[in-house]
DNA sequence: TGTACATCAGTGAACGCGCGTTCACTGATGTAC
DNA sequence: TGTACATCAGTGAACGCGCGTTCACTGATGTAC
């Protein structure tokens, strides 16, 4: 190929990330560096170039996909134009669908990607992009929720911008996906969804 | 080693299953059988003579993993004497505690095998028993639920020994367990046990 | 109960393969004049 | 604006290694008499 631009291998290195993040979420951190440049038409070489070390990438996938997640939910503020509890309903009927859950690899990373991080050592660069990726969703889900003005003065909380209330329904979305995912092609897996659903529409007392 | 007799060849299946139930669990479904095997002090040759290939130890470690389960909250109803929902608690107690979390490869399987499930054919026998195993626990859940009285009559629901109101708890208590393991080190990880136990507590309206 | 022999559980080395990573090389890109 | 040359993104082959699986072999076990 000889030397490519700067440009075109910025470019290179922005599909990688791109294409790793979408692969990670559907078959896991275990995806091949040559499985993965090849979808994009380069060899491992090229990757060796652009990053340090496979490991490196698994904290840039992780971030990337969260990034994915949050130009999401800005898309559900806009389509609701202000009102936020609008918005989070779209969230959750997006997040409970079937559609949702058979497209992995677009999909929540907090749920795609639970399982290769909770194996992944406790000061990698993957789980702490994890863990602030999901106090920001849960955040979202608080800030948007029906009952605000219920809410505890922050100073009480470990995690001030996540009202308890928001977590419980993050659990039961999160919850509900992993098990329709493991549990797809049988009538269980649409009863999930259908159920967390309902669950999450209303909050409880 | 020379031939081992027939019990000790049994006994040498039922080492291997159980560790593979165990380490399938806490590693994900590539832990590599040299290692499996090594564990209980084979080798991989020992391994083919009883199983035909790893693909069917998955099914096998999967069935396992739930029967494990199932002992489990067997051990729980016998506890409470009858009290069906003093067994409740007391499994929700366990599931939603940091034990729990922190001894994956002999917790739930529901929410350990969740994401190598997910990434099995439809056919496979591992998302068979997966899928057997988690309407049991829901059913479990039901059965043992607060209100039984409330549930709809059985005919109306595609999975008749599941109510609704069980497949939202075992949502809420998997996706409280997984993403506390993901995050696990954070402050989160302690909340989303703590919140999670509040909501499946009390059954919502 | 003892002996002769067939059985077969487990060993250990080999197989082809794919993994992450490295590196000499290529040749278009970018720069200095 | 043109020319000379240094830079470096990407190639492709190689590396050591571990994977799942196979198989000739060992020798204690199980069986037939």
């Amino acid at each position: 190929m000889g030397r490519a631009s700067r440009a075109q291998a910025a470019e290179h290195r922005e599909q990688i990330v791109a294409t790793a993040s979408r692969m990670f979420r559907e078959q896991g951190f275990e995806v091949s560096l040559a499985e993965l440049t090849g979808a994009i038409g380069l060899t491992t070489g090229a990757f060796y170039r652009q990053f340090h070390s496979k490991e490196a990438l698994l904290g840039e996938a992780t971030e990337r996909a969260f990034e994915e997640l949050r130009a999401l939910l800005a898309g559900f503020e806009a389509a609701g134009d202000g009102d936020r509890t609008a918005a989070r309903e779209a969230l959750i009927d997006y997040y409970l669908s079937p559609e949702h859950r058979d497209s992995t690899g677009t999909g929540c990373p907090a749920s795609a990607l639970s399982a290769d991080v909770s194996r992944q050592p406790a000061e990698s660069q993957a789980k702490e992009q994890y863990i602030r990726g999901v106090r920001e969703l849960a955040g979202w889900l608080g800030d948007a929720a029906p009952d605000t003005a219920a809410h505890p003065p922050a100073e009480e909380a470990d995690d001030p911008a996540v009202p308890d209330d928001a977590l419980a329904t993050l659990c039961t979305m999160v919850g509900a996906l992993v098990l329709a995912r493991a549990t797809a092609g049988s009538s269980l897996s649409e009863r999930l969804l259908a159920t967390a659903r309902t669950t999450v529409a209303a909050p409880g007392p």
